[in-house]
DNA sequence: GATTTAATTAGACGTTCGGTCTAATATAGT
DNA sequence: ACTATATTAGACCGAACGTCTAATTAAATC
């Protein structure tokens, strides 16, 4: 939990040669994710993320423009880091088409519980607060899923290449309900701090696929 | 948007037969579910509900003992009121069990579209809060998903009775599948700004069901 | 090696918010 | 008339918010 730079930061501009160039920032950055994950963006004050990791104000404004920025670039970095992750369930040769999506849900399940089922999906923790938010946010959220469920449409595709779905489904279609309804089991994990949500909303979607 | 009391209030104890008897005290409920529902609990301040329906915080503190208080009471608020509103449509005995659950979704669907989708459900939005939420919070509103659910377990089993579904569907599964992700569609739909994902969703969902 | 420039930390600052508390005011009850 | 009760009014406090300026240190320049 408590994450703690190798060497504590001194003032004034940083020797070249450190190992810790941008630690500082990623720092936050981390400690940002962690923290908005679990109880989101407008709960959440700078204050509480810098005294977790012994940080002074002056540097997060120094890295960081205001709190809307820091949390598109965190917006952005889970994004793409989530992006690589799903990428590398969903081109796994060694499964099938569905499998490879079963092995997303497995893997995304045991990430949460690694947590306790403490943190959610930032995606969709900052949506659902986007009443309260930047209006800048909402294109970079609704993109983010397009991006996401876009990969998955294209695992069903390739599911219904190899037979396992029905020629007749719409993969668009699936893969938006897909993740319509995944957000929503993340959600009620979180508040149930279990793990049954996310299972009950894997063998509906699974068992509610059209046959192949 | 503005509620208004129909007499401004006055100092002092009131007239025992005015008609505003409980209107302060409605007018904040009324005033806090709305703000509630577009932004969230924790984003929300006391001021703002006071400042939309000019009531000073005395009053606020006169009727609630506390912003969690207030919570408390408008969980159990909506949540009656919202259970009342599945019953209105799940015992409409003019439709079959599976046409009163799709007109609960379609009724659904029109109350956001009121609301140009910009309030989603309190139930769902505290729920994703509860990382930053008092912890009593939490058994409520998992009660009140069991709640829900428990209603639409009951129209399914009718379901399965009429026909309607396979008679091996597991419905409490089903009911608890549905409302999983429905909040998810629902939070999406706030998002997006649209009916999309709850029209996706519905789709999924019905579609997903094994025929009868 | 003195001086300027760039990078970073330190923390003061003003504002807002949640919650408390006291006073003021008005009606009800006796 | 007097007391009790209900309600509004808003000052006040401590904590937290986001911003901003100053201080400090190393690099770069000459």
């Amino acid at each position: 939990m408590e994450i703690q730079l190798s060497i504590p930061r001194r003032r004034g501009r940083p020797p070249k040669l450190r190992e810790s160039l941008l630690e500082t920032r990623d720092l936050l950055l981390s400690a940002g994710l962690e923290v908005l994950t679990e109880k989101g963006f407008s709960a959440t004050g700078i204050d509480e993320i810098l005294r977790r990791v012994s940080v002074p104000k002056g540097s997060f404004y120094h890295y960081f423009e205001s709190k809307e920025a820091f949390g598109a670039e965190l917006i952005e970095q889970y994004a793409s880091y989530f992006a690589r992750k799903i990428d590398r369930y969903l081109s796994d040769q060694s499964l099938s088409p569905l499998a490879r999506l079963r092995a997303f849900v497995t893997g995304a399940q045991a990430a949460m519980a690694r947590h306790d089922f403490r943190r959610g999906c930032l995606i969709g923790n900052l949506g659902q607060e986007m009443g309260a938010l930047p209006e800048t946010f909402r294109a970079k959220l609704q993109q983010v899923f397009a991006d996401w469920q876009s990969k998955f449409e294209r695992c069903l595709v390739a599911a219904q290449e190899a037979g396992e779905i029905s020629p007749h489904a719409d993969c668009k279609q699936l893969a938006a309900f897909f993740w319509i309804g995944w957000e929503g089991a993340v959600l009620r994990a979180k508040l149930e701090h279990s793990a049954e949500p996310l299972k009950i909303f894997e063998r509906g979607f699974f068992a509610g696929l059209p046959p192949g």
